[in-house]
DNA sequence: CTACTGTTAGGCCGCCTGGTCGAAAAGTGA
DNA sequence: TCACTTTTCGACCAGGCGGCCTAACAGTAG
């Protein structure tokens, strides 16, 4: 009946459960796991969420729109697309410096869950970013497009664009992963000129 | 005893285990369904491999090696830097169109996959690649590397571009998979452009 | 045929999984 | 204080997991 304690609560495990699969993995996932981080009991989970599929599913739907929330005014702010993208980038990459954990259980949820019939519930590298607005390839392919129309790009596949820049992103974090000193700022302008260049309409009649 | 019927079971049970992996993703591969698709029974993984993670093992090794000996002479056979990057992704592209589940299998190992002190147990964003020389980051960065000081690229992290090229190359895998449909010739040329822009000297001096 | 070795099958084990249940606790309003 | 609802707890369940064991199988050499 009380929603603060309701909503406290649902925000307590979804943290320990993004804690958990940024730690153990995805398949190292359990509900004891994740109650035991929360410091309660799998009930708890289990009073509060419906199953342990639905809760993996609020973490992912949860990150992608904090994670938007944070990059769309530094997106918003450019008014070039090559600025867009350059700012998409960074601004990413500025939150995973502050988000490690968000980003890195996001990642193996997305790249591991899926529904009974087998198939991936999340799957991020078609068109539609289904349910969560924004983070999905959607918001990065329409700033492409618009740089083509605009005359700001030269003629390549925005789809292809899209999802490179996304993986590029999600390397990123891999590879920070492993090498906790690397400098997220100096991959972050590696990666812009990296695009900016990839992207840029080759200089010719004005 | 006989190696032969030994050699031929293993390979037997390895090809079982990457179409289970790419089947049902890393998490849902057990060994009672590897064992049901070789049509045997689970002792007989236990009597030919040590352990479930052992098999896993041999299967990203295995195909570690079957990629790069694919790759390998047409990367040799280029002579510039630009020349092996472009034949380096339109290779792994060429090899994942006639080994879907192979490359799909060792991309949900390699990012799942952990040891039990619970840390995973390939990490191909690194320097050094373990074990199974090629395909790792190593070649890539060579590549790179040896372009740069032979003048032809401009001056950016080569692990940098080595980590998001391979990520390039597995967001086509992930695109295809959900797409089936998808041109991975026109993707091969896409990345190639790509990345030959990325990397290329700016026209200067000459 | 016998004796032996390498291989297979299926049942079995302890463990852990996600999830449920009834009862106890904590909170709430009169 | 009381009655009532919401929340928590730990025990418990059926099922699946990786792995093991024993017995039977297939070859082959003598």
């Amino acid at each position: 009946m009380n929603p603060i304690i309701q909503a406290a609560r649902r925000e307590q495990i979804i943290e320990a459960a993004i804690d958990t699969v940024a730690e153990v993995g995805y398949p190292g996932t359990t509900l004891a796991r994740i109650a035991e981080r929360a410091q309660t009991s799998k009930s708890v989970i289990s009073y509060h969420f419906p199953g342990k599929d639905d809760l993996l599913e609020q973490v992912v739907l949860q990150i992608y729109a904090d994670t938007w929330a944070f990059m769309e005014p530094r997106v918003e702010a450019e008014t070039t697309a090559a600025g867009q993208l350059g700012a998409y980038i960074t601004a990413e990459l500025d939150y995973m410096r502050e988000h490690r954990a968000r980003l890195l259980a996001v990642a193996d949820i997305v790249a591991n869950h899926r529904t009974a019939d087998g198939s991936l519930r999340f799957t991020p590298d078609a068109e539609g970013s289904q349910g969560a607005e924004g983070l999905g390839l959607g918001v990065l392919t329409d700033i492409l497009r618009r740089g083509q129309r605009a005359g700001e790009f030269r003629n390549f596949d925005p789809q292809v664009l899209a999802v490179t820049v996304n993986r590029a992103l999600d390397g990123a974090l891999g590879r920070w992963v492993t090498e906790p000193s690397l400098d997220l700022g100096a991959y972050a302008t590696e990666l812009t000129t990296l695009f900016d260049l990839a992207t840029r309409k080759p200089q010719k009649e004005s």
